[in-house]
DNA sequence: GTGGTCTAGACCACC
DNA sequence: GTGGTCTAGACCACG
């Protein structure tokens, strides 16, 4: 599937099925007109309350990144991966920016800084290649 | 002074002044047995509730980077440094790692996450030789 | 219910609960998975403000004795019986050490003391006895 | 000397101070017309601040254990030995009762609590006999 | 409904 | 003046 939730990320869970599905449509891999996944699905995947799922379903309408289909669920809007892929770097900068902004206040200078995010994106690779 | 506060930082706002503490702390900047300024004092620079700057604190003795000085205040403990200094990287790793996990869900690659970094960081440098 | 409260104690009442709560996870009347009752009706039943009990509450989450499940309340943590089971001993015994030691500055001798205790022992047992 | 402090007590420095003098006259220690140590020799002594000394003094006077003597000092008051062997026991009692109730709470039976007593009443008699 | 955070303001003990 | 405790009540996020 396409989500995996982290509960210690500091954004609550909602957000982040809200961001992901964005990140997702950006990406093209949720297209427009195609249907996602049912709240009570999503739900179950990621052991999490239905309530949940419906909440960040509800946010993404109101986004105009899904909207219902009668008797169906909900699908990809029209116009919902340009606005999408609009939204994802200014998603991702914005948290970036307060992470490097407290990291800066622990005098941790700019050499440093890469070397963290260097070793960061290592971690990473190696998680992906291990899936 | 030495705090300063973002209410849209995602973190509690006494979170931010316990990490705060601990990189002033590490950076030398706080030195045992001086006083930190008094709840009340740090409450009024910071235009916050004494009992948010009074819990960051029970938080910072708890562990152990703060002791009661009866009646005078609240002084860095003889080995907070060291404990600080061990912590400061992690606690800005965590974070770090916290939002890179994100950035590479949106399937931004390495290269572009660098620049996104890069971006930032030119950015802080720009705000401080401003200062 | 599992607690009560003497506000003249010398004890605060958030410290009270936190102890209490470790007694009875020691004792096995609350367990594993088992979930605390309520911020709200504990600090109904106690006549106390609720931020006290959440107070008391947060303190069990640092001490590893509580976790929280989300949107759910409190559970007792896994490892917390035999945490608490460590812990009982020497919380008793601390208080206990400290009135010992002022009621020897009183200049009353061991015989005396063990009288005093005695008659403490008996008067707990009658109380106990009428309930 | 006569008093030895334990911030750590639970109870007030303050109050310390008063309880130990009173234990003092109770036992004979100090006697009727007696001066007792100046407000600057005790703070001196227990490294405590002189205002706390004071305070206890000035406690003192109002339960009528001391009495000033002008230009002089303060001085142990006439009737004050019986009052105070009066009020040792309960004194005494009064702080034992609320440390055995809590014991009862924590599921110690009788048997265990003797226990406890003896264990420490055994502490108590090493640590008086290694002075 | 749950806990978490924050505000506002009280009182106390200690220095 | 200091910190510690408690009360009262608000708002938010989550289920």
């Amino acid at each position: 599937m396409f989500f995996s939730i982290d509960p210690n990320n500091g954004l609550a869970i909602y957000d982040q099925v809200v961001r992901q599905v964005k990140f997702a449509v950006a990406a093209g891999v949720l297209r427009p007109t195609e249907l996602v996944p049912s709240v009570r699905e999503v739900a179950r995947e990621l052991a999490v309350n239905p309530n949940t799922v419906a909440r960040a379903y509800r946010q993404l309408q109101a986004d105009r990144v899904l909207e219902p289909v009668r008797g169906t669920g909900l699908a990809v809007a029209a116009g919902a991966p340009d606005r999408c892929r609009r939204q994802r770097l200014a998603l991702v900068h914005e948290r970036l920016r307060q992470v490097l902004r407290e990291a800066r206040q622990s005098r941790l200078d700019n050499r440093e800084l890469r070397a963290l995010v260097e070793a960061e994106l290592d971690v990473l690779e190696q998680e992906e290649s291990h899936e």
